[in-house]
DNA sequence: TTGTTATATCGCAATATTACGATAATAAAG
DNA sequence: CTTTATTATCGTAATATTGCGATATAACAA
C-alpha cells in the first residue's frame, strides 16, 4: 500500500491538504516569499538565493504552478513569474476559515 | 539524495513547512475538524468516521501530536484528545501573517 | 487474576518526494 | 544560422510517507 485514500474525505479537506502539501517544504515557502518581494522571479536568482540546484528549483516551481499559484510571463530572455493574487486570496481565505472554525469550536 | 535541505532556510520557513506537512493529508485535516467538533476524540470513532484502519488513525494522531497540537487526557477507559488552543492560535497567526505579507507585497 | 476494550507500536510493501547531473527546449544576441 | 543564457524535463538514487495486519500495552470490569 502507500496510496493516500483521498476519496474518503470531502473536497474541502482535500483542497486544504493539497495546498498544505505545496507549503510543506521550506524551499517553496522561501520561493513564494522571494517572488512576492521581487514582484517577479528569475529562476537563476532563486538558485543563488537558496543554494539548491537549478533543476531542483525548477521542480519546486512546477509544484507551485500545479495549484495555480504562479502566472508566468516573458521578460527579456528570462521567464518571469509572479503570484496569482486571486488564487492566493482564495487559499488565504480557505486557511483562515479552517483555522478560525476550529478555534471557535475548540475546547 | 532525497533529504530535504532544511538547513538552507530560516526557522520561520521551516516552521511553516513543518505545520503544513501535518495539514498536507486530508485525514489529518478531517481528524482536527472532528476533534474540534466533539471537544474530545475517541480513536475508534475516527476509525468509523473516516474508514481508515485503527493503526492508520493512530499514526496520523501521532503526527499531529508531534507538533504539539494535541493534549491527551484519560476519560474512563478511552483516551480523550483535545486540541491545544494556544498552539493552534500560534500556528493560525503564523499562517495568517505568511498569507497576508505575501498578499501585500504581491504584484 | 482473567477478560474486554481501546490505543500504540512494529514490520513490511507500495508509493511519493527530494535532489541533482545530464540533457533538451526556448528565446534573445550576434 | 550559430552562440549564449535561461528554464524545463529526464533518469536515477536516497529517503519519506502511507496504510494495514499483527501484536503489544494500558485501563477498566467482572
Amino acid at each position: 500500500m502507500g496510496v493516500s485514500k483521498s476519496e474518503l474525505f470531502n473536497s474541502q479537506q482535500n483542497e486544504i491538504a493539497q495546498v498544505a502539501k505545496v507549503l510543506a517544504h521550506p524551499a517553496r515557502v522561501a520561493i513564494l516569499q522571494y517572488i512576492s518581494r521581487q514582484d517577479a522571479c528569475i529562476c537563476s536568482d532563486l538558485v543563488e538565493e537558496t543554494g539548491l540546484a537549478q533543476a531542483t528549483i525548477s521542480q519546486h516551481l512546477s509544484e507551485i504552478k500545479k495549484i495555480g499559484l504562479l502566472k508566468g510571463n516573458f521578460q527579456g530572455k528570462n521567464l518571469c513569474y509572479c503570484i496569482d493574487k486571486d488564487r492566493w486570496e482564495t487559499f488565504s481565505t480557505l486557511f483562515e476559515s479552517f483555522f478560525n472554525r476550529i478555534s471557535q469550536q475548540c475546547c
